[in-house]
RNA sequence: GGACCGGUAGUUCAGCUGGUUAGAAUGCUUCCCUGUCACGGAAGAGGUCGCGGGUUCGAAUCCCGUCCGGUCCGCCA
C-alpha cells in the first residue's frame, strides 16, 4: 500500500504519529512564508502544511503545485493551532517531511467543489471528474448501501439471486426493443431485455420460488430526467400468493431500505384505487404530501355516469353548459393572487402540454366576499355554493378547469402539483407511500384502434370482472398494483397469469393471433402446461429508488455513475457512434 | 413527432428597446504576504458572442434556418 491512512480518518487522537497519505490536490493556500494543501480521497479532506522556516524546500515545492495532482505524502500528525470546527478532521494537519508527486494533471475544466460551476454538459464529458465531488460520490456510494440493504432482505426471507440473460428475443407489446444483429445467424437479431419478465416467470414454472435480482433494463424509448435508456431494476417474483402477500413483503423491503440507509421508520403504507387516485388527484401515481384534492363540479362522462351533482351548468356559460367534466382544486391562503399571477397561472394550463382552454377561478375574499372570472353568469349564492364543495375557507383561491374528461382531469393533476409546488407544499423531508390498485386491464390506442394491457400482458385480471372481459374490456381490474412515493411511480407489480388457455385468451384480447402468440411466446404457453404455479411478483425502478430514499428527488442522472444524456447520448464517449465497414459485413448489415 | 427555455472569456452568467474598445464573478499566470481553510492584496493574459443566411449605414442584440444542451407532452407492457 502506498498510503498508511486515509484522508478522512485522522483526528485529534493521532497526534505524534507518523503517516503516509495519497489523494489529489483540492486547493492549496499560499501565505508566503508558509502553504497549506487539502489533500482529498473519497474518503475525506485533510490539510497539509508546509513551513518555510523549517522546511524551505519541501515549501517551494508545494507552492508550484496545481489543483488535482496526485501527491504522496509522509509526515506527523499534528494538532492545529487554528482548529476548523467545520471538517471532522480540522482538528489536525500533516507536518510534511515528504512529498511526491504521482501524477500531475491538467487543470480541470470545472472547479471539483460540492457547488460546481460547470454546467451539465461539461461535468458529463468529464464525469470521472465529476465523481470526485463529494455529492456525486457519495449518491453512488449511498447507492450501494440501498443495494446491499436490498440483498439483505431477500436473502433473509429466502429469495435467491438468479442472473437472466440479455441476449434475447423482441417481443411485440410494450416499449421499443434495442436490437443487437447476430454474427452467426446474418440478417437475424436479438433483443435486449425490456425487463427480465418472462424469465422470472419461467424461474417460477422451475419451482425457485422466491426470486430477485438488480438486473439492468434496456428500452428504446425517449428520455427524461427519471428515464435513462438502460435502467436497473429490482426484479422480485414469488410463488404461491396472493396480492396480499406480494405487497406485504415488498412494503417491507421498501421499509428495510429507508430504515437501514435513512434512519426512517416508514408508518404503514397507504392504499388507493386507481379510480380514486384518478378522481381525486388526476394522476396513477398522486403526491400525497399534500391534500388539494380535485372537487368534481359536475361529471357527465362515462365514469360519471352521467349523473353527480351539477352545480355550474344552466347558468347560460357555454362553456361550462358544454363541458364533460368541470373539476377545480383549492389552493389555502391564495386569495390575493393578483391579475398577474392569474394569468401567469392561465397561460401556464394554456400550453399544449396541459392543454386546457382557460382557467376558472373564485376568490373566497378575507372579508367573505366571493369574486370570479365567470361573475356575469354566476351570482354570489351560485358561487358560494361552488365554495362550499371546496370546503372553502376566506382566504382561499379555487380553480377551476373545465372540458373533456381525461384531458381535464390529467390537467387538474398538473395544476394540482404546479400549485402544490409553488405554495412549498411538496416537502423533501417528508415521504408519503401508497399503493395505487386495481389498475384497469387494458387501455385503449386510438392510433392502432385496440386494446393494450396496461401493465403487460401476463397480468392476471380480477375474477369477478372475469364477465366483462369479451362484453366491456375496459372495465375489468387487473390483479395489479403500484408503489408510489412522493408522487413517484417506483414500483410495479400484478399477480400473474398462470395458466395456458388463460394466457392465450390475453393475447387474443390483445389482437394475436394464436399463430403470432405462438411465434413470439411460445415457450411460455409451453411452459404453462408443466405445472406452473401461481406466481407474482413486483419490479421496482432502482435508480429511482436511490434517487428518492437518498435526496428525495425526482432526478437520476447524478445516481448513476455513467448516464446518457437526454437525447441517449453518451458525452463522454461520444455514442452511439459508427462502425467499420468490416464490422457492419460482419454482421450482415448494408 | 411536438412545446418551451438556453447557447457570449477555461467556467458560471450579465449585456439583447440595434450604435465607440463586449463586461462581472470565478478559474488561470506572475508578484507580495507565517495560521490559512471559499485566505487576503496587486497586476496580467484570456472572446469565431454555437453555425449559416437575411434585414440594416451598422447585428451579441431583430428575422429565418440549422446544430447542440435542458425541461416537459406524446412515448415509456
Amino acid at each position: 500500500m502506498l498510503r498508511t491512512h486515509t484522508c478522512g480518518e485522522l483526528t485529534i487522537k493521532n497526534i505524534g504519529q507518523p503517516v503516509t497519505l495519497c489523494g489529489w490536490l483540492a486547493r492549496s493556500r499560499d501565505l508566503g512564508g508558509m502553504t497549506f494543501i487539502d489533500l482529498r480521497d473519497r474518503y475525506g479532506i485533510t490539510q497539509l502544511m508546509f513551513n518555510m522556516d523549517t522546511h524551505k524546500e519541501l515549501c517551494e515545492q508545494a507552492r508550484k503545485l496545481g489543483r488535482e495532482f496526485v501527491l504522496k505524502t509522509t509526515g506527523k500528525v499534528s494538532e492545529r493551532s487554528n482548529k476548523n470546527s467545520k471538517m471532522p478532521t480540522g482538528d489536525i494537519e500533516i507536518i510534511v517531511e515528504k512529498l511526491e508527486v504521482l501524477n500531475e494533471s491538467k487543470t480541470p475544466p470545472f472547479t471539483i467543489e460540492d457547488e460546481s460551476d460547470g454546467g451539465d454538459d461539461l461535468r458529463m464529458k468529464y464525469r470521472y471528474l465529476d465523481l470526485r465531488r463529494t455529492p456525486v460520490r457519495n449518491n453512488l456510494l449511498q447507492r450501494h448501501k440501498v443495494a446491499q440493504a436490498v440483498r439483505e432482505y431477500f436473502d433473509a426471507n429466502g429469495f435467491a439471486d438468479v442472473e437472466t440473460p440479455f441476449l434475447i428475443k423482441s417481443t411485440p407489446e410494450g416499449a421499443r426493443d434495442f436490437v443487437v444483429p447476430s454474427r452467426l445467424s446474418p440478417g437475424e437479431f436479438y433483443a435486449l431485455p425490456q425487463s427480465p419478465q418472462t424469465f422470472k416467470q419461467l424461474l417460477m414454472v422451475s419451482g425457485f420460488d422466491r426470486y430477485y435480482q438488480i438486473v439492468r433494463c434496456f428500452r428504446d424509448e425517449d428520455l427524461r430526467a427519471d428515464r435513462q435508456p438502460e435502467f436497473t431494476q429490482i426484479d422480485c417474483e414469488m410463488s404461491f400468493v396472493e396480492q396480499e402477500d406480494v405487497m406485504n413483503m415488498f412494503e417491507g423491503m421498501v421499509k428495510h431500505v429507508f430504515k437501514k440507509v435513512r434512519g426512517l421508520e416508514l408508518p404503514a403504507f397507504k392504499r388507493m384505487t386507481y379510480t380514486d387516485a384518478m378522481k381525486y388527484y388526476g394522476v396513477d401515481k398522486p403526491d400525497l404530501r399534500f391534500e388539494m384534492k380535485i372537487v368534481e363540479l359536475k361529471n357527465l362522462s362515462p365514469s360519471g355516469g352521467g349523473k353527480g351533482e351539477d352545480v355550474v351548468s344552466g347558468k347560460n356559460f357555454k362553456v361550462y353548459d358544454d363541458a364533460e367534466l368541470i373539476g377545480g382544486i383549492c389552493a389555502k391562503g391564495c386569495a390575493e393572487y393578483t391579475r398577474k399571477q392569474l394569468d401567469e397561472l392561465t397561460d401556464w394550463v394554456k400550453r399544449p402540454q396541459i392543454g386546457a382552454g382557460g382557467l376558472g377561478y373564485i376568490k373566497f375574499n378575507a372579508d367573505g366576499t366571493l369574486k370570479s372570472s365567470f361573475d356575469k353568469f354566476f351570482d354570489e349564492a351560485s358561487l358560494k355554493k361552488i365554495a362550499e364543495k371546496f370546503s372553502a375557507k376566506p382566504g382561499d383561491l379555487i380553480l377551476i378547469l373545465a372540458g373533456a374528461e381525461e384531458r381535464t382531469r390529467k390537467a387538474l393533476g398538473a395544476l394540482r402539483l404546479e400549485m402544490g409546488s409553488k405554495l412549498g407544499l411538496r416537502d423533501k423531508n417528508k415521504f408519503e407511500c401508497l399503493w395505487v390498485m386495481d389498475f384497469p386491464l387494458f387501455e385503449w390506442n386510438e392510433e392502432e384502434k385496440r386494446w393494450f394491457a396496461m401493465h403487460h400482458p401476463f397480468t392476471s385480471w380480477k375474477k369477478e370482472d372475469e364477465g366483462l372481459l369479451n362484453t366491456n374490456p375496459g372495465a375489468v381490474r387487473a390483479n395489479a398494483y403500484d408503489v408510489v412515493i412522493n408522487g413517484v411511480e417506483l414500483s410495479s407489480g400484478s399477480i400473474r397469469i398462470h395458466n395456458r388457455s388463460q394466457q392465450e385468451k390475453m393475447f387474443k384480447l390483445l389482437g394475436l393471433t394464436p399463430e403470432e402468440a405462438n411465434y413470439k411466446f411460445g415457450f411460455i404457453l409451453n411452459a404453462f402446461e408443466y405445472g406452473a404455479p401461481p406466481h407474482g411478483g413486483i419490479a421496482f425502478g432502482f435508480d429511482r429508488f436511490c434517487s428518492m430514499v437518498i435526496n428525495n428527488e425526482d432526478y437520476i442522472r447524478d445516481y448513476i455513475a455513467f448516464p446518457k444524456n437526454n437525447s441517449g447520448r453518451d458525452i463522454m464517449l461520444d455514442s452511439p457512434s459508427d462502425i467499420d465497414a468490416k464490422q457492419k459485413k460482419e454482421l450482415g448489415l448494408k
